[in-house]
DNA sequence: TTTTTTCTACTGGTTTTTAGGTATTTTCTA
DNA sequence: TAGAAAATACCTAAAAACCAGTAGAAAAAA
């Protein structure tokens, strides 16, 4: 079997070495190349076959969620690992939402790397043990003040954020859009927004579309 | 080590049979139950011990993804495995949001089960063969229609989530509320959307905000 | 340095939302 | 079956959003 050619990208010059002298005796990769940027890593890509990127969210010149995103539409195969220090929830679903393989925090050990690894290529989906644990501790706020909605205001919360107006959602439900108002009135009180659009935004969060 | 104490939950009672006829032989669990919908499992959670949760998404009287949150809101140590059709990439994701510990797709093998049990109640995250690949495989309407924003029209969309109004918007980029009106139009032109609320939907969807 | 894009700002008019209420009927549910 | 919750509907008036344009300045790209 090949080794897999890896390639690390990290803003921090320090870590890339740090990764490269831990996986170098590795007998399962090779570490081809290391950068600091996206576009250095792009324009490798577009030359050079790659197995494996170590990925870091924050690089100077783009997001690492829209790397992730370019990275897999372009070079499919290529498994990304994102080896990051950030807790936040959201943004660990996020990387996966937009194609990695598995999420890593920076002071995992060897051995969960080497693991993950191993599992990403595999084709599965691999996080690191406190990776886990964020991602199943629900969100404080996201449980807490989760309104109790009807079932009339679900079907216009659903409308609403498709565009539809007051009048249209009436018409659709067969009823005054002056009670279509009062209901949208009502779920703007219930989550405590000040207007549709931050109601849309809110009711995404708590998964609620 | 004591045996996973496990339940099954499915609208379709053949499928309980399935499941439990197959799993019978498996030394390190024991399935302690299985009920054809939500009120049913609560219900017995509150009485008795459950490790393991096998879980239908679509139940006659509460959707699986609500389910799933108020079950690890209440017994966070309970493990939960989604057994389920559906092979849309936002309802995997959203299982995982809620807590879940892995997804199967109801024609995987029970090698793939087995698997995936020892995963998840190891505190790891799995999924079976086929759902890694609907998960990684990017969904063409992500990609395809995203539009190009720019500087401006991101920081606009952003407070626009927040509810603010133009004039907010305004006094905080020091504009005018009729430039800011501009942007938002050009926003709403670019998403082809027909109102703030649905360019929000819009820009949630597409991992904009 | 030219060209293009982005950011800025305006006019004028229409539609919709939002904020303050009130009130009756229907549907659960204890 | 009484009481609570939900769904229905209305009024008024101000605020904000939306539509359809135009256009100059600044910044970025070619």
């Amino acid at each position: 079997m090949n080794k897999l050619l890896t390639v690390i990208v990290d803003d921090h010059p320090i870590v890339i070495e740090g990764l490269k002298t831990l996986l170098k005796n590795e007998d399962n990769l090779e570490i081809v190349g290391g950068f600091s940027n996206g576009a250095q890593l792009l324009s490798y890509l577009n030359r050079n076959p790659v197995d494996l990127i170590l990925l870091d969210v924050t690089l100077p010149d783009i997001g690492g969620m829209e790397l992730c995103q370019m990275i897999k539409a372009q070079f499919s195969a290529t498994t990304i690992l994102i080896l990051s220090n950030h807790t936040e929830r959201s943004i660990i679903m996020q990387t996966i939402q937009n194609g990695a393989s598995g999420y890593l925090l920076k002071n995992s050990s060897l051995d969960e790397l080497r693991q993950c690894i191993a599992e990403a290529v595999k084709g599965n989906i691999c996080y690191s043990k406190e990776v886990v644990e964020i991602i199943s501790r629900p969100t404080k706020n996201q449980l807490r003040n989760t309104p109790q909605l009807t079932r009339r205001e679900k079907q216009i919360l659903s409308l609403l954020a498709q565009g539809k107006t007051s009048q249209n959602i009436a018409q659709e439900f067969f009823l005054s859009p002056l009670t279509v108002d009062t209901h949208r009135r009502n779920l703007i009180q219930k989550f405590e927004v000040k207007n549709v659009a931050e109601l849309i935004a809110a009711a995404h969060q708590q998964q609620l579309l």
